[in-house]
DNA sequence: CCCCCCCC
């Protein structure tokens, strides 16, 4: 490896534009956090004086990246996020940890580093294993794995049950071993690679599967009745039992240090680590020839007479209330002011919202998938029924990638709403 | 659909 690039350790928290060449050294299996239904999964990456630093992948970035960063294999990394991990969680604190995410570049190095790899491990001969037998000690062996025994459920002497799996090891001079598998481990890490596994988690991964926009959600109404607004009092600091609903009110602002745009994907909008118009392929939607391109998002509180809720609008109603568009954002190097975008709405509008309930919070998070100003319909003769092409910033007849965005799930729910409102008569 | 963060 050479040493043109930076060193784990000289990497700090707000250290900025450096790259490190490292070696996936350990991968572990996903798992579900204790407190929380987050998925994460953490590696092992190490330089090339051996230096070792954690890194962790969440959610969605875990089957994004799962082919990408391969164990054994070579990367340049840069721009992941680099933090100190919790002292709440670690003793000693001041330790680094690495967040790959989207924003995370990563470049596949044709290099064997295998050698390095092993050298920092130091491996006890099976003949050696009996010294450790009822000690505590962590020891690495190597060896191939030559038989998997069937699962099998045993009680410990507390009498709690558990599930076990025996693997059968062989060392080079052929002696054996029998590595006992515990618990997640069984599941984790004994899974046979059938083909018929793989492709049954290619199916529940969907990596593949995009959401077609239904039909049904161009027929959605925007209401005009005051009872079919839903009355910000009612669904702040709590969980709301409805998922979409609609409030009239106004929209504003209030974090102007804030970035009002991401790079993204032009064919899945999911963020990007590349630069503006490059062509690369998008380790979310596999597209093999994405282009980068500049996605407007802004950080909004919404009020209306009764009280305020925060919310996220990303994307065409995001470039509609700030009355500007991704590239400006983009290429906007100053905090904002009034004259460069709009920060706050004179008058009412209507805002269709989305719930997004957090598993361990009372609260939701509120995302704006459109926003239409009531002039806009008005003087429509199909009053009460304005259809869907006069939301957002666009009038041309062509329905607002905020709406196509909806998926399938969200226009069932679309249409359970408006069912509900058709069958209580409002 | 998209952003943010997230775990021991």
């Amino acid at each position: 490896m050479g040493d043109k690039f930076q060193l784990i350790h000289d990497v700090s928290p707000g250290t900025t534009g450096w790259t490190v060449k490292v070696v996936v050294a350990e991968k572990f299996s996903p798992r579900v956090a204790q407190r929380s239904p987050t998925k994460y999964q953490n590696l092992t990456l190490m330089d090339s004086e051996g230096s070792t630093v954690q890194a962790t992948l969440y959610g969605q970035n875990i089957t994004a990246f799962q082919d990408e960063l391969l164990l054994g294999k070579t990367y340049l990394i840069s721009n992941a996020l680099v933090k100190e991990t919790n002292a709440e969680y670690k003793a000693k604190s001041g330790e680094i940890q690495w967040t790959i995410s989207g924003r995370t570049r990563i470049r596949r190095v044709e290099e064997n580093n295998s050698n390095l790899l092993i050298s920092t491990y130091s491996f006890t001969d099976f003949e050696d294993l009996p010294k450790y037998m009822d000690s505590n000690v962590d020891i690495s062996v190597i060896g191939m794995i030559i038989d998997i025994k069937p699962r099998r459920i045993i009680q410990t002497r507390f009498g709690k049950e558990c599930q076990v799996q025996d693997l059968v090891l062989v060392n080079k001079r052929f002696d054996t071993v029998l590595l006992t598998m515990w618990e997640t481990f069984v599941d984790n890490e004994c899974k046979g690679h059938t083909n018929s596994e793989i492709i049954d988690n290619m199916i529940s991964e969907k990596h593949y599967l995009t959401s077609t926009p239904s039909k049904l959600s161009s027929k959605l109404s925007v209401p005009t009745a005051e009872k079919d607004f839903t009355e910000i009092k009612n669904i702040q600091g709590l969980k709301t039992v409805k998922q979409f609903f609609w409030i009239k009110g106004k929209a504003s602002v209030k974090v102007l240090n804030q970035t009002y745009w991401y790079m993204s994907c032009n064919n899945c909008n999911k963020i990007s680590s590349e630069n503006y118009g490059d062509i690369y392929p998008c380790v979310f939607c596999k597209c093999t020839d994405a282009k980068a391109i500049p996605r407007a998002k802004v950080y909004m509180q919404l009020t209306d007479p009764t009280g305020y809720i925060n919310a996220t609008a990303i994307g065409n109603p995001a470039e509609y209330f700030l009355q500007s568009n991704a590239e400006i954002l983009m290429n906007q190097t100053l905090i904002p002011t009034a004259a460069s975008m709009r920060l706050s709405m004179d008058e009412d509008e209507i805002f269709y919202v989305k719930a997004i309930t957090q598993e361990l919070s009372p609260e939701c998070k509120f995302e704006i998938l459109f926003i239409v100003n009531p002039s806009q319909i008005a003087g429509d003769k199909n009053k009460g029924k304005a259809p869907v092409e006069h939301i957002g910033n666009r009038f041309d007849g062509e329905i607002p990638s905020s709406l196509l965005g909806l998926n399938f799930l969200e226009s069932l729910q679309l249409q359970e709403n408006n069912l509900a409102r058709f069958n209580t008569g409002i």
